[in-house]
Formats: C-alpha cells, structure tokens, sequence
DNA sequence: CCAGCTCATGTATACGGTTACATCACCGGT
DNA sequence: ACCGGTGATGTAACCGTATACATGAGCTGG
C-alpha cells in the first residue's frame, strides 16, 4: 500500500521519527542518533526516547533510512531455485552469516535462465544490497560474460560488491570476488577411489559441454583416469541435467540401448545418483552389489541410501561470500588470485564394492 | 556503501532521474510516469527516455522509490531454516509467485527461537514488506501470541498483511490470514491405511505437546485408532522434535528400553521417518518385511526410500499465501472462515505390509 | 576567573524518487 | 473565430531519515 494507506484503516498516519522526537522533548537528530547507535555517550535522554518509542510502537522506515545515506541493509543472493538442496545450503549459509551481520537477506531465482539472472541482478542493484551473490553453475557463453561483467562494474562503483559462488571468474580486471570448492579436486579423488577397487569402466552422468560445474567434475574424472593409466572412452560420458529425474533417464536408456558395459556409475551429483539409483533398481541390478555407485555433493538424504559421495561445504560457500562482501576476511583454505578455493573430501560409505576381477578385463 | 561510496571509485554521483531527464530533454516527472508505466499514450517522448535511460545504465532507487509512496515491491517470508525441505519447498511457491507478481523476496530464518521470530517480523516491519509470511509450526504460547497478534494489527494498520502458513490463527479479531493444509486428515487417512492392513501397535514418533504441527497429526492418529476401535495407548506416542536424528533417536531408546512392542511406525514427518529407518536397520529389522513405516510431508527423497506418506503441497501452500495476501484469490479448496485449508492426501510405496496375524493379535 | 576544549543537542539540508496541481498545445463543434 | 475539453508535460512539494554544521553548557588548567 502507498503513503495513504493508513487510510483504509482509519487515517491514521504512520507514526515517523517526528512524534517520536516530540513525545521524548528531544529533536529528531537526537532520536536518529540514538536509535542508530552514532552516540558516545547519551544520558537521560536515551531512556525517554527508547520508551517514547516503545509506547508509540516506532519503527524506523527503511526506506527512508536507506536513501538518506546509511550503509545497506541487506544481501542478496541469487540462484537457481530455492528447492534444489544444494543451492538450499549454500542459501542457509549466506542468509546465516547475513543474520550475524546484522543484514538482511533478498533471495532471488533464475530457474537457470541467463536471461532471468541478468534481470534479477538489475533488480537488486535497484534494491541497492550491499553485495550480490550469485551462486552456481552457469553456461560459458561470452557475450552474457560479457554483460554480468559490466553490472559487476556497475556494482562496484555503487559500492556493491558481486560474488560468483561456485562459478569461475568473469575475468581478470572484473571487480568480482570469487568463492570456489574443488569440482576437479573431488572428482579426481571419488573416481581414484573407484579405480583403486579395480572398477575400469566408468559411466559418467551429466556431462553437460560449456556448462562450468559438470565440465570441472568431469576434468576430475579424465584426470583421474589418465593417472592410472586407464583408457578414457568418451562413450562413457552420458549427457543429461543435473537432476534426480535426469539421473533415472541416463541409466535407463543406457540399459535399453545395449548391454551393460560398465561396472560403476559416478553420478555428476547426489541428486542423479538418487535417480540413477532408482532406474538400476528398476533393472534388478543391485547398489553396490551389481554396480557401484558414487555422486557429488554429500546432500543429508545421501546417507538414507548409502550413498559414498564428495562432501562439499555448502553452507560455508555461503557464510564465505558474505564474509567476503562484507570485507571481513577470515580463515579459509586456499587463496589464489582474488578468490578462495574451499576443499571437498570423499565420504565412503555403502554403494562401491572391489570389482571382482575377470568380469572387465581391462587393458 | 553509504551516499558517498562512488568517491573511492573515482567520485562519480550515481545517475539519478534527473540525468536522465536531462539527457532525454524532458522533465523528471516524464521520466518518472513513463518509467512507472503510469502514462496513457507518451509520444516520441517515450522513445528518448529509454535511450537515455541505457545510454546512462540508469537503475531507480528503490528506497526513494519506496519513500515516495510507491507501493511496496517486495513479499517477506519468515521460516524455521531454508535447508529444512518442508520450508524450502514452501519458500519455493512463495518466491514463484512473488516473482509472478513483479515482486520480490525477502527471507528471514528464526532457527526455531520465537523470539527471533517476533524480532523478524520487526524488521520486515521496517521494510515495509507488502506481506509477511510466517510458516510452519510454533509453541502455542498464549503471551507470543498476543505480541505477534499486536504486529498482525501493526501490519495491518500499515496497509501490509500477516499470513499465517501451517499454523493456526491468532484469534478471531486478529487480522491475519490463514492458509493451512489438512494435517488432521492426512494423519487420520495414514493411520486408518495401517489400521486396514491389520496393524493395532502403531508408534507414533514425535509427539510435541503444545507444538502445532505435530499435535494436529497425532490428533487425526488418535481419531483414526478410536475409529476403528483400537484402544489408544498412550506410550506408543513417544516424544521427539521434527528432525532426522531426533527419529533414529527415538528408535533406538525404545529398542533398547525393551522388547519391540509395535509393528508399524507412523514418523511425525518424512525427515523422522527417515531417522527411524535407519535405526530399525541398525537393528536388523528390515523395513517393511519386520516392521511398517510411514511419514508424512512426502519430500522428494522420500521416493528413494520407498516411504509410504501424506503428500502435502508445500509449494502451492506459499503461492497461495501470496495470492490470497496480494487480494487476488484463486481457485483454492476448502475455505473455511478467513483462512483456506488445502487437501493432503496419501501415497502409498513400499515401506508397509499387511501385518501377518496371530504376531499381536489385539482387543 | 576565563580561555578553550569536549560533548550533547538542535537546525536545516540532502537523498532520489512520485504525484498533485498547474500549464499549455491542440482539436473539434458551433 | 472562440470556447471547452483532452491529454502530454512541467513545477514543486513532499516522503522519513541521516548528518554536516552550529550552538551552548560544563569542565579544566593556568
């Protein structure tokens, strides 16, 4: 409702820092002051006005706060979808650490549209938040670089601040912070983990070109392949979404098309393994009896199907880039360049088994 | 940053309307009407305008915008935790049909602490948030409710809305609305699918007394149990919070505080379930050849473990907070008093089997 | 006892929009 | 040709807060 709103409800006008001032015999510069801590030592004063404004029920109309020049209040953070338990966490994070910073917190989603992240990011520019985070994968394409580069500039001469979370720079003289974890670091060491078993053939799910998080597991992947000496067949690298469904549908229609050719699935993350893991189910073949099985991410429901997984910090991804906005640096892992890496580590638990030998003689 | 931030990016003032204006030689009042969108048939001048406006990357101030008494543009939404999946998904209407409606999103988490919560909706109060959402379950404390009472008022006065989403009303003069979902019902329709399948000894996990949530569900446990004349015993309702660990908990106290007295479980929510399951397998009992489990909130991890549970429509729940707060109803279900209360209903997987009699045989 | 400093407080302006009200150009009907 | 009307545009007054600057009281030290 606008201004007059009150009239609908009895004309009563809002009550402002005027009738605050007056009830407590002060001027508003005092009431302003006091309220927003800009004094050193307040006497008697303090008292009448904290309890003019308790018997007037004031608050303060950001708005109004924010135009006149105070810092920003708040933080925003935009990502795919609010459902998606990884962006879920990094989320809580972001909106965890605002809270201690005393900020609040503006969550936008783009339903993974560019277009719609490009738009939202506007809006909170408008909004003028102190920062915004953007968090996740992203499609590589240079011309919409390109534009997320120039808000970020915008931003920067606003004061604002960009954060990519989980998502590789936009370029080196963009004024961007950057808030990384180790996709290839993670990877290499889940697929080390099943080669080590004695697993050869490898299914990969989610392979999905130019899109950053997948292509970055997956270098993992090839990497870890290459060390130990193991051919890599691009067959092996099944495109789809990073989604449960997604998950279910790679498995099947690799099932339908032929027989079985590998021995492991390393899922491109928790939530394809759920699915993946269903649509084995589905064909009487067993996790991990029948085949392995591995994701990326570590999400809680992975425990419930013991599912050995990537651990990734999500929540302090969040907690990070709001440290980082807010220029309060503080412990982290790596530091290269003008981004912070955080580390992942493999979590085992009941979904790989040693390959028995002679069923894929390899090499 | 505050006002003055651009001078440690080279001085430059933020373009205003006026430079806009300026530069589209016209007046800020033309710029501001065509921009709002509040303008019959604006000629050429239109065109010029928008030149302008990207030729100088001009952004409004939503707080200048919001003091000059525009309507609010955004929709506050106030929940326990954004990784809880419960709200998450709820989160996710909200944020949907925010965004439908040209608003935008602003979340505050309370961790369970009333207190917060209260502080919260405080500050979405300064805000001036065009609604504020609350949702879920809340200690049913007669002084909190009084105080959240006088903000719904506050709000109300102020031309702003309290929604109150799966939790009960304030009183009847509170003006607050209501969007509830049938947890009575599901409860009672879950427990009588158990009932008819021949179980009498049915745990229910996560009693909370005083707590909503939980009391509506063990309520429609109770009515289904009298129903079908099973006596009610009062030690089957074992106490809990609404949490994964706080399932597998409960599980293993009662296994290990004596012999199994229950052959079916009814978990308070899919996260208990999940819990629980854990902890029978931890004891070797398989789920559902020893023992029936079933949840509720039918979360999508739910499917992978094969739960049988209520589906609640989370995500419908907070689009029809909006619409209903944002006065534009829609189609809903049932609609008693102010409130709406939209339908649940079961879904049934493989976690229960009929129980073979003579194992505890009844009455 | 007074200069000078410190600190609490008041006065008045700026912040960047929206919008009521005033203008003004233009048009058709008589 | 004149008048009323219509619709685009300009002018200026707010909106509610923060804060630079001014003011004045109280205190200290020589």
């Amino acid at each position: 409702m606008g201004r007059r709103a009150a009239s609908d409800s009895g004309g009563r006008r809002p009550t402002t820092i005027r009738d605050v001032a007056a009830r407590a015999g002060v001027s508003v510069a005092t009431v302003s002051r006091i309220l927003s801590g800009t004094y050193p030592g307040a006497a008697a004063t303090r008292g009448k006005v904290l309890r003019a404004v308790r018997e007037l029920d004031y608050v303060a109309n950001a708005n109004a706060r924010g135009l006149a020049g105070a810092r920003s209040r708040s933080v925003a953070i935009i990502v795919n979808s609010v459902i998606s338990p990884h962006y879920a966490h990094v989320a809580q994070g972001v909106q965890a650490q605002a809270a201690i910073e005393g900020k609040l917190c503006i969550v936008g989603t783009t339903g993974g549209d560019p277009e719609r992240e490009l738009a939202t990011v506007q809006v909170m520019r408008e909004e003028h938040a102190e920062c915004v985070i953007l968090v996740g994968n992203v499609v590589a394409d240079d011309a919409y670089r390109e534009r997320m580069a120039n808000y970020a500039r915008a931003l920067a001469a606003a004061g604002s601040q960009l954060v990519l979370c989980g998502r590789p720079a936009l370029g080196p003289d963009v004024p961007a912070l950057v808030v990384e974890y180790d996709n290839t670091g993670g990877a290499y060491a889940i697929t080390s983990h099943l080669l080590s078993l004695g697993h050869r053939r490898i299914l990969f799910l989610g392979r999905r070109d130019s899109y950053t998080t997948p292509e970055s597991r997956i270098a993992g992947y090839r990497a870890a392949l290459a060390d130990h000496r193991v051919p890599h067949d691009p067959g092996l690298e099944v495109e789809g979404r990073m989604e449960r469904d997604e998950g279910y549908r790679m498995i099947r229609e690799r099932l339908a098309a032929g027989p079985r050719d590998f021995t492991a699935v390393f899922a491109g993350n928790d939530l394809i393994a759920a699915g993946a893991r269903q649509a084995l189910r589905a064909h009487e073949l067993r996790v991990p009896e029948d085949v392995s099985l591995v994701g990326f991410d570590d999400l809680p429901p992975s425990a419930d199907i013991d599912l050995t997984t990537v651990h990734v910090p999500h929540e302090e991804l969040g907690r990070t880039a709001v440290r980082m906005a807010l220029r309060r640096p503080r412990e982290t892992t790596v530091t290269p360049g003008p981004g912070v890496v955080l580390g992942t580590h493999i979590v085992v638990r009941d979904s790989v088994r040693p390959l028995v030998r002679e069923e894929t003689p390899v090499g």
